[in-house]
RNA sequence: UCCUCAGUAGCUCAAUCGGUAGAGCAGAUGGCUGUUAACCAUAAGGUUGGGGGUUCAAGUCCCUCCUGAGGAGCCA
């Protein structure tokens, strides 16, 4: 739970910091005069930082000045006192300013402190037509505003939660002892599975070189092969994992399908961790463990936004995170799970069918009516799965999983691979694809392949579950999506 | 890619059966001694997404394109 009004708890820098580099910045945060405000009182600081909103009297005039250090507003109070008070009280919104005063008690309710300006200087002037005003704006609007949104509460608070969510994953996974993988981002190889590619070349679009019979000759590429932008680090990591033992990957993923959803982006960034000598339960163990540390994490290191979240943006969040740190994740085979389905009040769609797919529809009901809690759904069929999931005892599922949480859907999907050399060079064949592409992968069954496990969790997608948030537009700084690309 | 809905002032929205395009906020000017999205007053602000069509008359009806949102598929 947050803590009292009066702290901005951890997640922005600290005067400390500065010092612990040997920079004095002479100037104090925002950050810092919320955590020491007792200390700080009746004494004269310098902050620095940007006019979140004005409000001006005949004589005096407030101002909210917000320095990115934390989430709150410093509220400054200055008088008719002030040389420069009538110039003051026209700077516009999201002028930078810097601001000497003595810090003091607030008279008025809704602030414990306030800091009484005796000097205001202009740093950097905003102009009039600046577009975010003192009022609520759309989460449309401010897409097409992305370089100027992380000025909003809104967005502070995202991406604030956003970098922290970061540095939880590789804290989870370092105390763990797993070694940190940098795959490829770009790949020679057309074999990561399913997908549409964003192709990467330097030749001349207009006028490509020809082959004899006409085909586009990719051997005078950069690479002197087709290439593309990764859609996953997976293949590549397993290499590291029968070498490490524990690895992951996170780094940023493309797909250039033309999804248009809420939670679809052609540029994102995905978790892929990979164990070895571990089965599909030691897999799951590992992804509910994980969830639940980030979780926590975030709730102790951002506890002023997470607040918010709950108040503005959706009001069940804390208590949905704080059930799922409760519960213990519920497991159901895929089979099971279409029996459920096809004995359920509800009427679908789509029929659910042993052998299809799971439907959107279906997964939500499953999570959010059945359990109303994270369910992983395990042991598809084969036919509808990768060729590198491992093949059950029952010749007809892949030891698979995904992880379906309410409102968000699927949020993570792995397995357990097939390390059986013969059997997967027979997967391959048997789903249409050419051994020799292989090769390499093979290669890691044939020198002491061992069982292993991993999954791929959805960077973004784990933002928007743990604030709330409804659009992956507006957990990615500059989110890329079919015909957007601009900034 | 398919289905549905939408696009009107800088922003959020209104405009009845097809009949002179309005409001709040922001911005401007003036007022106000403790404000919290401050408040009060005044003036200003428009090629109704682009193009074409029907009509005496189109923000409104038809066609088309563009853009956005929601849903589906694909997936993370």
């Amino acid at each position: 739970m947050p803590a009292g009004a009066t702290s901005c708890p951890p997640g922005g820098f600290t005067l400390q910091w500065n010092l612990s580099r040997g920079v004095t910045m002479g100037w104090t945060t925002i950050k810092q005069i919320f955590s020491d405000h007792e200390q700080l009182l009746n004494q004269v600081l310098e902050v620095r930082g940007w006019i979140r909103t004005q409000r001006e009297s005949k004589n005096f005039a407030f101002i909210e000045l917000n320095d990115g250090s934390c989430f709150k507003n410093l509220q400054v109070i200055y008088s008719d006192t002030l040389a420069n008070f009538n110039e003051a009280v026209k700077y516009p919104l999201g002028s930078a300013l810097k601001i000497t005063g003595t810090l003091v008690a607030s008279p008025a309710a809704g602030q414990p402190f306030e800091l009484q300006a005796e000097k205001i200087e202009v740093i950097g002037l905003s102009a009039l037509d600046y577009p975010l005003q003192k009022k609520r704006h759309s989460f449309e609007f401010l897409r097409t505003i992305p370089h100027l949104r992380p000025r909003t509460n809104t967005f502070m608070a995202v991406f604030r939660v956003r970098s922290l969510l970061a540095y939880a994953i590789h804290s989870f996974f370092h105390e763990r002892g797993f070694v940190y993988v940098h795959t490829p981002i770009i790949t020679g190889s057309d074999c990561e599975g399913a997908g549409q590619m964003f192709r990467v070349t330097t030749l001349d679009l207009k006028n490509p070189p020809r082959r004899q019979d006409s085909e586009i000759d990719f051997n005078q590429d950069f690479f002197g092969k087709e290439t593309n932008l990764t859609v996953s680090g997976q293949l590549n990591v397993e290499g590291f994992c029968l070498a490490f033992n524990r690895v992951y990957t996170f780094g940023p993923t493309f797909r250039a399908e033309n999804s248009n959803t809420q939670r679809h982006a052609s540029e994102f960034w995905m978790i892929e961790p990979e164990i070895a000598f571990a089965d599909l339960g030691d897999n799951m163990q590992l992804a509910e463990d994980m969830l639940k540390y980030i979780i926590r994490f975030i709730l102790e290191q951002a506890p002023q936004e997470m607040e918010f979240f709950n108040r503005f943006i959706n009001t069940s969040l804390l208590q949905r995170l704080q059930r799922v740190l409760d519960a213990k994740f519920e497991h159901i085979t895929y089979t099971r799970a279409i029996e459920l389905l096809q004995k359920a009040d509800s009427v679908f769609t789509f029929p659910p069918q042993w052998g299809s797919d799971l439907q959107t529809e279906h997964e939500r009901y499953l999570s959010e009516k059945v359990f109303q809690k994270p369910v992983f759904v395990t042991d598809y069929p084969k036919e509808i799965k990768a060729f590198y999931m491992r093949l059950n005892d029952d010749g007809r599922t892949v030891a698979a999983m995904d992880l379906l949480v309410p409102d968000v859907g699927e949020i993570i999907g792995g397995s357990q691979r097939e390390e059986r050399h013969g059997v997967l060079k027979q997967r391959i064949t048997e789903m249409g694809l050419k051994t020799e592409d292989y090769e390499w992968y093979l290669n890691l069954r044939k020198f002491g392949g061992v069982p292993h496990a991993g999954f791929g969790l959805g960077f973004e997608r784990s933002v928007m579950y743990l604030t709330g948030m409804e659009n992956i537009r507006d957990v990615i700084p500059y989110p890329r999506t079919p015909k957007n690309a601009e900034f």
